[in-house]
DNA sequence: TTCCTTACGCTACGACCCGTAGCGTAACTG
DNA sequence: CAGTTACGCTACGGGTCGTAGCGTAAGGAA
């Protein structure tokens, strides 16, 4: 997470881990306020009370930077085990939209992902930082509908992850696209008819 | 669509709607070449072979001649009739993900959604350039389903609505997600997986 | 035709942001 | 103590933005 990391620095005065914690929080703060395009490298700089030279000496740029500053929120999410899977989906699809509420992540979230279109060392820094976290919760979540016997064991452990990686896309992606793109709200009824959806499918999601 | 609409200018030397075109077209070509983050508002004219000044008569920035530029594409989307509710979804799924394989909207579709996270005409001409455009595809989706017996007239014209909504953020949210946050392709396997889901739900969809 | 109005191409401009170089100083190591 | 790296600061060239001012071009109205 940090780029001040002593492991590889050896010699010499080490770098500011306040420095680290000051930057990203007035990265985080300068999104809130400016969001993603007004925002300047300069302006965080300033902010943070650290010199411009300080701030590129640990992060490309703005890219980079942006993607370590909103990273941390996504450790808010949470697996907690609701006793089935519907309730577990909706849990984690409420939590997802609370964090897209929020003015950082709004604004960042799409604009480093556009980002990333053209830039695969970014897509990796996105991926590791951000998507794999969410993805935890997914396979957290197969998992236990699992153990409950509401899904089946997968024999092959490929179609396994495909089978993942296809549930991460439609929830995330539903989510984030009612958000961002349609720009209403997430609420509980939203969630609700998601999830029976998701359980049920087109025809089945009618007749509850 | 172009902003040379001669209802509001009566006198005068009218706008010039070839123009128009050259710029667009432009927009469209340096999206490709050179992505959304560098892409300059001075390049565009350069390449129309149009002053800086002309473009900017008719675009108030770089957010909203790119919405217009990319607008067009989406026009190319269609509902064909497949026989099957299942066959369409996986119809208008491929379509929009081969849309979403093209340069131009792949850099462009998220950075303007960011943008308009903080810009709400922008978010109102996104709206009706390109989301209207996509959702009359689930709407005659859904009806033509009807028509089939394959889903329920709802009694409910608002819960209709928010039926229709929903349905519009999975499929479009899924796919956007796949492509540009997973960043892989949604080729036809995947599309037949999405579709498996959609229609019989996550539990329907292991035992097919 | 002659006037009036608006669009056009061109140039120039201040303002802003970028990313880096150079300097003297600070902090930590052996 | 000497060696090494980080820090704050200043300054800079290069690029983009959006606008103003000019003379000219292309239509409509008297």
């Amino acid at each position: 997470m940090s780029p001040s990391d002593p492991a590889t620095t050896r010699t010499g005065r080490p770098r500011s881990t306040a420095a680290d914690a000051a930057i990203l929080e007035a990265t985080r703060a300068l999104l809130v306020e400016l969001g993603w395009s007004k925002l300047t490298v300069g302006d965080v700089a300033t902010r943070a009370g650290v010199a411009k030279t300080t701030l590129y000496r640990r992060w490309a740029g703005k890219n980079e930077l942006v993607v370590d500053a909103v990273a941390v929120l996504f450790d808010e999410l949470e697996m907690t085990d609701r006793g089935s899977l519907a309730a577990d989906v909706q849990g984690v699809v409420l939590q997802f939209a609370a964090l897209l509420e929020r003015p950082e992540t709004r604004t960042a979230l799409m604009a480093v992902v556009a980002e990333s279109t053209r830039d695969d060392s970014l897509r990796r820094r996105i991926r590791s930082a951000i998507v794999e976290r969410q993805k935890r919760l997914v396979v957290l979540g197969r998992e236990r509908a699992q153990a409950r016997g509401e899904l089946r064991y997968e024999d092959d452990p490929s179609a396994a992850a495909h089978h993942a990686d296809l549930i991460f896309d439609v929830i995330a992606g539903a989510v984030v696209h009612r958000t961002l793109v349609s720009a209403e709200p997430v609420d509980a009824a939203w969630a609700s008819s998601f999830t029976a959806l998701l359980m049920l499918g087109l025809a089945g999601a009618q007749d509850r």
